[in-house]
RNA sequence: CAGGCUGAUCGGGCAGUCGCGGCGCGGCGUUGUCUGCGUCGAGGAAAGUCCGCACUCCAUAGAGCACGGCGUCGGAUAGCACCCGGGGCGGGGAAACCGUCGUGAGACGUUAACCUGCCGGAUAAGGGCCACAGAAAAGAAACAGCCCCGUCCGCAAGGACGCGGGUGAUGGUGAAAAGGUGGUGUAAGGGACCACCGGCGUCUGCAGUAAUGUGGACGGCCAGGUAACCCCCGCCGGGAGCAAGGCCAAGCAGGGACGAAACCAUCUGUGGAUGGGAGGAGGCUGCUCGCUUCCUUAUGUGUCCCUCCAAUGGUGAGGGUACCAGUCCCGGGUAGGCCGCUAGAGCGGAGUGGUGACACUCCGCCCAGAGAGAUGACUGCCCAGGCACAGGUCCGCCCUGUUGCUGGACAGAAUGCGGCUUAUAGAUCAGCCCGAGGU
RNA sequence: GGGCGUGUAGCUCAACGGCAGAGCAGUGGCCUUUUAAGCCAUUGGUUCAGGGUUCGAAUCCCUGCACGCUCA
């Protein structure tokens, strides 16, 4: 995921966090906004329950990978954060993103896959 | 061969697909949070932050005190308390050997390589503390006891009593009781005296750069522990930290000072400048001294109020310092961008010197620089290793394998280095020590 | 990233280097028809972990671990 499809200011993570509505799965918590702009921002955190730095990107670097691919699918105009989950670091990459699918689905923001 | 250690190195590899960050070179009717190609992209600890530096700001970093740190000797280094090599005093260390005990299993002791803790001063400065127990805990002490003397009882042995005296040998207490053993001596005893041993002081031979080791002579007979309690001696340390610090953009409450006080000299283009003096505000992150930086040298035909006039002025004179403007200082708020920001006490190789830490010479190389924070995901093959299974065998904790299953730890740069500490599946190499068996 | 600080009973805290305590909570009893309150008694500790100094350590000195605070 390129940095401009990432969240990358405090301020910006403070109001969806705030103002956002948010979608629960073992793996993973979406919680997703309306934003001003056209494109859509991902943020991605893993808290302190992960332990060492090494666990917390390891987490992290999973949700960029998975998100990677449905990026092109998600409705535009939209700022989201992955809260990454302890269960996260046993689970393969194909379970996260079907997690991932069905929080998305949940949320409205999956638009249909173009077919070309 | 078995066991015990020490040091060094490595700490998965290859290929494919998708993906991320920096830099360089290009591309564009789109100059971008764009795109193509190339290239580089975590560690031995990147960690903890326990020390030491570089670097930055505070003034260019001064003195004394306070405070803190360090403290065997020599070396290494830019520097370091932890590095290297020695010294002293402890502690640990075997399934082997040796010794003792045991019928025996074994127990205890001694111990190699090696690991590890500590290291100025406790008479010759001073103070404090040493609970409980004990008679007494630091220039002492008589509880029991031992001995003598006196009185009384008793034929005697002996016993009882005493504001009587001697004693520090015996007992008990304690972590520690003011050298130990043996003898002489004594009423009983005591370094009171003697021999040996231990320890102390002075002088001194030899070895060593030194700490120290090992001898000798003399002396006085002997000095408790604690300085990781205060302290004394010596050495070192200014403080804060890259969120240091600098620049740019955006931008908002509030507070304080100045208008009273003194001018002088030189130059001058008559605006002023420089120096001295005076006043004020800081700084040297605790205090004092000393030093030093900055500001002012008297803002306004302003508003308001007060006082004065051989007297009411087309804007008089003097004052107040309440307000306004101005200047300066303090402070509040936002968390945006750029720099600092990676060529260095650098890395690799070879050689030389040194026991070593390390140093020097030559050759080659350029090797992350993020900022919600890049180095990842998936697939396949392989390789250490582990467990089965099969075979071999000198039979053991051994060896072999076109076999099967399994399988790689601790951990992620954030200004950069050096050391230390802590976490770490395993693998390889080199070396040291002890023991056993075979030839 | 840097800089500070704190770890003692289930909880909140004490403790000149000399037997680890107080309050609340818990348990048992008294009182009460019962509960609460009150009164009496009582249990409960690897003083965060590991080394060291000392005759003796919660205390002094190192190292580690956990937690908390703070700095533009």
């Amino acid at each position: 995921m390129q940095r401009r499809f990432r969240l990358t200011r405090s301020t910006d993570f403070k109001r969806v966090r705030r103002f956002g509505k948010s979608y629960a799965h073992p793996l993973v918590v979406l919680v997703a906004l309306r934003s001003e702009h056209t494109g859509v921002h991902v943020g991605v955190t893993a808290g302190k329950t992960f332990g060492t730095a090494v666990r917390r990107n390891r987490a992290k670097r999973l949700l960029r990978a998975a998100i990677h691919p449905l990026l092109g699918q998600i409705s535009p105009s939209h700022d989201l954060i992955l809260i990454a989950r302890l269960p996260i670091l046993q689970a393969r990459l194909t379970e996260i993103q079907a997690a991932l699918t069905t929080l998305l689905q949940n949320a409205r923001l999956l638009e249909k896959p173009d077919e070309t």
